[in-house]
DNA sequence: GTTTGATTTAAACGATTGTTTAATTTTGTG
DNA sequence: CACAAAATTAAACAATCGTTTAAATCAAAC
């Protein structure tokens, strides 16, 4: 799995692309053009269109947990623990915005051609933590038994790419204009709006 | 804008395979080969390929405005409106998932060549009938202030588009084996997620 | 039954797709 | 410098893409 510097970067390159035309609507002509390489260096790195896919997504998708349970360990209360997860949520999604949207629209595609198995088991290992952690707030009194637990994470994630697909709506709405007040947006307001509301639904349930 | 029988007969082989492979993924050889017509009625009928997807999405996106409206004239309690609001907006976005899926990934790419009006026209139409209730809410007591009103229906579609994106791992953990579960489970579990979530957060925001 | 226009067809169009080939250049090692 | 391996190249491959063409079939009107 040890990737060179160069595959390293000819991937940031297909994924920028993947994620802006799909994977499907990306040629590897486009890509190789891009990254200023010979189109068959992607056959000779990687295999093939496809096995590259497979490799950015094995690339990006690691070390979700630990980063996660060190939150949990914090000497703070429960709303503190709440707004720390959802802000570092939101900021991993946001840092990788583009592989999660290459894997939103390939995952749910009947024809699964794609291996996924990081991905998947990020999601699990991602869940189990969140359930924990709900539950113990739960037990000692601290959050509404009445929640739906596996829903509380596609409420986070899927407020950010709802915002993200559809972010030339909100930009013009906003009057954002540029890259990095469309960064501090994601940082300040959007993530205090899903913190609010997950605290909201965890404490005040009903 | 009239279509014939014949032509929405087509549009809906067109949807299905675009929400499953994509408007890249999927060739007019496959539309015209499940819907058992010649190739070369594609462009009789509609012009083009792309022009057939906007002939899609114009045919799907009609008529949200009224309904949501009727709604509101109820004469019921706040959280019961909201209650109803989310109801009606998952039920919808439910129905059309499919449709709503392809302009996910369509419109957000930078290269705009499609025609998106009408879904932009129904959004905007959609957005300021919720900012009027919010806000009526709000003079009179009923939610909170501190809510962000432009981010409440990306909370209501993401959560449920986050959860269609990823079925197949909500299905296993959920165990809904067919459709019809799925269906249920969308309009009883999912929907009492999201009007929980939204209720909590336009009375409880902090 | 003939005519007119709409519908449908098979075939072909040039362009582009992902991948492979075989030759060439670059790099590192003794 | 000489040699072997790795990296890179231009060119070609067959397959598929969206679209167009021109002929064939159909339906309705007179």
């Amino acid at each position: 799995m040890g990737l060179s510097e160069k595959q390293v970067q000819i991937l940031e390159v297909a994924e920028k692309l993947f994620a802006e035309n799909g994977f499907d609507g990306t040629s590897v002509r486009q890509i190789s053009k891009e990254a200023g390489i010979n189109v068959a260096m992607i056959s000779y790195y990687f295999g093939s269109k496809k096995k590259m896919l497979e490799a950015l997504l094995n690339h990006r998708m690691s070390d979700f947990k630990i980063q996660l349970e060190s939150i949990l360990l914090k000497d703070i209360t429960y709303p503190e623990k709440v707004d720390e997860i959802v802000a570092f949520v939101v900021m991993r999604v946001h840092k990788n915005r583009r592989t999660y949207k290459i894997i939103n629209f390939e995952y749910s595609k009947n024809s699964r051609t794609i291996n996924f198995e990081k991905y998947l088991q990020q999601k699990d290992e991602n869940y189990k933590v969140i359930e924990a952690f709900v539950k113990k707030g739960q037990k000692e009194g601290f959050f509404s038994k009445k929640v739906n637990i596996p829903l509380i994470v596609p409420t986070i994630m899927g407020t950010y790419f709802h915002f993200y697909y559809n972010k030339k709506f909100h930009t013009s709405l906003h009057k954002l204009t540029n890259e990095i007040s469309l960064d501090k947006f994601v940082r300040t307001t959007l993530t205090k709006h899903i913190q609010q509301t997950i605290k909201a639904l965890l404490i005040y349930a009903n």
